[in-house]
RNA sequence: GGGGACGUAGCUCAAUUGGUUAGAGUACCGGACUGUCGAUCCGGUGGUUGCGGGUUCGAUUCCCGUCGUCCUCGCCA
């Protein structure tokens, strides 16, 4: 035993009480052969052999097997009387400490499996701590009980080792973040949780105010304006790990509260925070994770990403670019492509490298119906051979048509050429989408392999259909492109803003922007987007105001932290990666929130409910 | 708000066109067993088929409603 080694030994043994561990259950190897130690932990599993029982001993750290062992133990190691019968009754989950001799297994008895496998506990004696009850589920590794259950008893499927790992390389990924931003001179600010209902957005969870009767502070969907304030008071670098609200109905990858990187700096370009972003990103999913990033992570217009991925979010692990095809179709014989192009459409392509084969008729009509689920009326396509093409679009691309389109396909044969043709919108998703689904079915989209990128340029305006009206694309303080635009009215489609998405294998992790940092730009942007002066006054005033005081030029960005540690875990949503998370209608079935009060508070808040009680 | 899937023993699932006493694995309880490690072998307990209503001689099965979970579209500046 080294000097070190028994110099924490020996501190260990100072002021623990005898029940206390001297060890986790993780960390006793070989090297530590005869010492005498404590264990603590809970009983994960327990094989009864007449005369010898042995028990797995489960901690945070690990496992380690304990024997109680009636002759070897009464002769080698002077087991407490009684302790074999006090051991036959203990079961699953009891929480137990067990005092005992390291003992080597014998020879073919080692366990590969775990680190603690080459060694076992010979007990001395047992403590029971606390006794479990039968649990609703067992506590396996494999998820086999339903979420429903899992969540209602969230404590037990916290147990788990896959619910333990992802929480601690969860606080390791935060940790690592933290880190580089402290060294990057970023201050760490909280902001108010009570706070301001805004109209724009999603919907505010609301807090009744007991004081200012009939009034209500909503919790942020975001430190959006907060972090702008600090940028106006001079902060500078602002991050903050920030829980975010929104009321809105859930999916896989949302619940009603989660966390943000959310970072803000001052006198800075796109480019500066993109490029500090990057480099946090592979520092904490290096630090966090073990995986490394290839970088540069390319930039992408949002135009070209459209044009080459169908999508504002490519998943880059694999090429597959969408290609347009329109001036070929335009005289082509086949009316479909002929017909699009005249009616102002377009004809875009997919090259499926080598999947000629994997594709049966029946497997094309099931892409077929996939692509109409999008909107596109059909699904042109054709194999790629020696002698020409194949399939429905063969008989108007014979011989030198053929040759051409596959030259401009960059095909070879055994590829899969896909085409929509369509309006620009229409083709743009049903080939995105085709392109991930024929993506995932030819196995290039490795849960493994990690691939990022930025987005630049989103446009600033969209048409909102229902409310027959513009609205922000991105969030209402984004600048646009061109600081002097003077009428948003004009060609508003065409207005780019400073805005721009942080994508990592077709998942949108962050969304930032160089903001707006004039009050006079910022009010007509408000005003074009019909939000009268008092509205504005009323929902922003503070933030218009305090430009008036000097706002230097600021942007910044907000990374989903639960959506990150879903993605490089590989889990399927993020409710794994949430130590107590919600059900889809927003509900903790664990603390049965949210639950009605008493009148009394209701009273006191000045609130009455709607709602009709049955009875 | 719309669409879809699911709900049977503590848990995971099965049960023929609607037909006898609703089964299996596992967990749990009891027994055997000194080298297991998802121990094994023998035996046993365990069910308001989510809840309410309807159709039927008869409902786990069909219909309506309701509750819950999941997925998805809308929604999420």
């Amino acid at each position: 035993m080294s000097v070190r080694r028994r110099v924490r030994l020996a501190a260990r043994m100072k002021q623990r009480s005898p029940w206390q561990r001297t060890h986790t259950c993780g960390e006793l190897t070989i090297a530590d052969k005869d010492q005498q130690v404590v264990l603590n932990g809970w009983i994960e599993n327990h094989r009864h052999h007449g005369q010898i029982v042995f028990l797995d001993l489960r901690d945070r750290y690990g496992v380690t097997q304990v024997v109680v062992d009636q002759e070897a133990g009464d002769q080698q190691s002077g087991m407490a009387a009684g302790t074999f019968e006090l051991v036959r009754r203990l079961g699953a989950e009891d929480v137990i400490s067990v005092r005992g001799r390291v003992r080597p297994r014998g020879e073919g008895n080692v366990n590969k499996n775990r680190s603690t496998g080459e060694i076992e506990l010979l007990v001395q004696s047992v403590t029971v701590l606390s006794e479990a009850e039968t649990p609703p589920f067992e506590i396996l590794d494999k998820a086999e009980a339903n979420e429903e259950l899992r969540m209602q008893y969230r404590y037990l499927d916290l147990r788990r080792r896959p619910l333990q790992e992802a929480m601690l390389k969860r606080a390791r990924f935060v940790t690592a973040i933290r880190n580089f931003l402290q060294q990057h001179r970023f201050i760490d600010i909280e902001t108010p949780i009570l706070t301001k209902s805004t109209p724009e957005g999603a919907r505010d969870y609301l807090v009744p105010s007991r004081v200012h009767g009939g009034k209500f502070y909503a919790l942020p969907q975001s430190p959006q304006i907060f972090k702008q304030l600090c940028m106006v008071a001079g902060l500078d670098r602002y991050y903050q790990i920030a829980r975010c609200f929104r009321d809105e109905d859930l999916r896989a990858d949302r619940q009603p509260e989660f966390t943000q990187i959310d970072l803000e700096m001052s006198f800075v370009e796109e480019h500066d925070v993109l490029d500090i972003v990057e480099a946090m990103v592979v520092h904490g999913m290096r630090d966090g994770f073990g995986i490394e990033l290839p970088q540069p992570f390319p930039r992408f217009d949002y135009f070209e990403a459209m044009d080459k991925y169908g999508c504002d979010k490519p998943d880059l692990r694999f090429d597959m670019q969408l290609i347009d095809c329109t001036a070929l179709a335009a005289t082509s014989d086949f009316k479909v492509f002929a017909g699009a192009v005249q009616a102002g459409g377009i004809v875009k392509g997919l090259c499926a490298s080598g999947a000629a084969e994997k594709f049966s008729r029946k497997g094309i009509d099931e892409l077929t119906a996939f692509v109409n689920g999008f909107g596109a009326k059909g699904l042109a396509w054709a194999k790629v051979t020696d002698k020409g093409l194949e399939g429905s679009i063969a008989k108007f691309y014979d011989g030198d048509k053929g040759k051409q389109l596959g030259a401009h396909m960059a095909a070879k044969p055994g590829d899969l050429l896909l085409f929509v043709a369509d309006q620009k919108k229409v083709v743009h998703k049903a080939l995105g989408e085709l392109r991930l689904k024929v993506g995932g079915l030819l196995g290039l989209r490795d849960p493994k392999v990690f691939r990022c990128c930025w987005v630049l340029n989103f446009p600033m305006f969209e048409w909102n259909e229902d409310k027959a009206r513009w609205q922000f694309a991105h969030n209402p303080f984004s600048a646009p492109v061109d600081w002097d635009v003077q009428d948003f009215g004009k060609d508003t489609e065409q207005i780019k803003s400073r805005a721009y998405d942080f994508v990592m294998n077709g998942w949108e992790l962050g969304s930032g922007s160089i903001r707006i940092h004039r009050r006079e730009l910022q009010a007509r942007v408000f005003e074009f987007l019909g939000i009268t002066p008092e509205q504005q006054r009323a929902n922003f005033g503070f933030l218009l105001d305090a430009y008036k005081y000097g706002g230097p030029p600021h942007g910044g960005i907000a990374l989903g932290v639960d959506r990150i540690v879903a993605l490089a875990l590989g889990r399927e949503g993020i409710r794994d990666v949430i130590a107590f998370p919600k059900t889809a209608m927003a509900f903790d079935l664990m603390a049965e929130a949210p639950s009605e009060v008493s009148a009394e508070q209701m009273a006191e808040l000045q609130i009455l409910s709607t709602v009709k009680k049955p009875g």
